[in-house]
DNA sequence: TAAATCCTGTCA
DNA sequence: TGACAGGATTTA
């Protein structure tokens, strides 16, 4: 479900109820969310007593910074760190300064939600993180495929965070930054906005609206595009992402934002989930909806055509 | 490069 | 009842 502009309004709607926090408890009350290989009574550890400093956005995934005075003993009498890595040596002293970093990463179904103590909770609430003025921050998730995890300086991040690629609206990403995403790829081009190891934070909805918009046919050779066409699919990524973000993002279900508001990006949809309906953009053709890279994909065959094979030209 | 997998809910 | 859903990882 949420893709980068969903996740950055999230972000933005949840941090201003978490900013300066400090985290008095946390309920996990289903351990498949913590990720990392850290157990949930660790996980639990390590997060109270630490304060919210900063917050930002990679790609898909929410990172807050936190802070805290000292490293936690458990109840084992060892620090709270990932179990077998690099734990304090003997004598070492346990209270130092220690900054951490949440990654909280959303998937499909998963919903943050700082409320009011006494608030009922959403369906599939598996985590409850106290703060110190009563709020909570609460996380829910249906299918259960999103993760919280805790990098401390010494866990290694997952491998998808590490590897994740450009970020498509930092001032950096220029029409070069997108050649150079495209450079050396055999593959369509839907399955290059999909690959979070070039560029970041793109997912199925805003993939088809970008290529629609860019007037490029989903099943292109990415390293197949003129100089024009660069720069229109460039344009078209910066373009969607941020009107996308600028209306809150897209509900289709079930996505809403910090403070439970759906995310008016549905309305501007042009392919997305409109198969069978005539473009909106040139009412020349009906959208079609084939299957690319194994992900539905929403295309108009008049406004984003495929250039007929070299060998069937005349 | 594709399929299977992790889950639950919804819709035809 | 089966197909499908906005994601990412692992396996073939």
């Amino acid at each position: 479900m949420p893709e980068l502009p969903e996740v950055e309004t999230v972000r933005r709607t949840i941090w201003p109820a978490i900013a300066g926090r400090t985290i008095s408890e946390v309920i996990v009350e289903h351990p498949d969310v913590v990720g990392g290989g850290l157990d949930a009574a660790r996980f639990a550890a390590l997060l109270c007593g630490a304060r919210f400093a900063a917050s930002r956005r990679r790609g898909k995934y929410l990172v807050f910074e936190l802070e805290r005075e000292v490293v936690p003993v458990g109840a084992d009498g060892n620090p709270c760190t990932q179990a077998g890595e690099g734990a304090s040596a003997p004598g070492e002293p346990a209270a130092l300064p220690m900054r951490l970093e949440l990654l909280v990463h959303l998937r499909m179904t998963g919903k943050l939600a700082c409320v009011e103590p006494g608030c009922a909770d959403l369906p599939h609430t598996h985590l409850r993180v106290r703060l110190d003025n009563g709020t909570e921050l609460r996380f829910a998730d249906t299918r259960r495929f999103g993760r919280w995890l805790i990098l401390d300086g010494r866990a290694e991040a997952p491998q998808g965070y590490r590897e994740l690629g450009a970020e498509p609206l930092e001032e950096g990403f220029d029409v070069e930054a997108m050649r150079g995403a495209l450079a050396g790829r055999y593959g369509k081009l839907k399955a290059l906005l999909l690959d979070q190891r070039r560029i970041a934070g793109i997912g199925n909805i805003y993939a088809d609206e970008i290529l629609h918009r860019a007037g490029l046919h989903p099943e292109r050779r990415a390293d197949d595009l003129d100089s024009g066409e660069i720069e229109r699919l460039w344009r078209s990524t910066r373009d969607v992402l941020r009107e996308a973000i600028g209306k809150g993002g897209t509900t289709i279900r079930d996505y809403v934002d910090g403070r439970g508001r759906r995310g008016d990006f549905v309305y501007s949809l042009r392919v997305y989930g409109r198969t069978g309906e005539l473009c909106v953009t040139c009412g020349r053709a009906a959208v079609e909806r084939v299957v690319v890279a194994g992900r539905s994909t929403h295309f108009c065959p008049a406004c984003q055509s495929l250039p007929e094979p070299a060998e069937s030209r005349p």
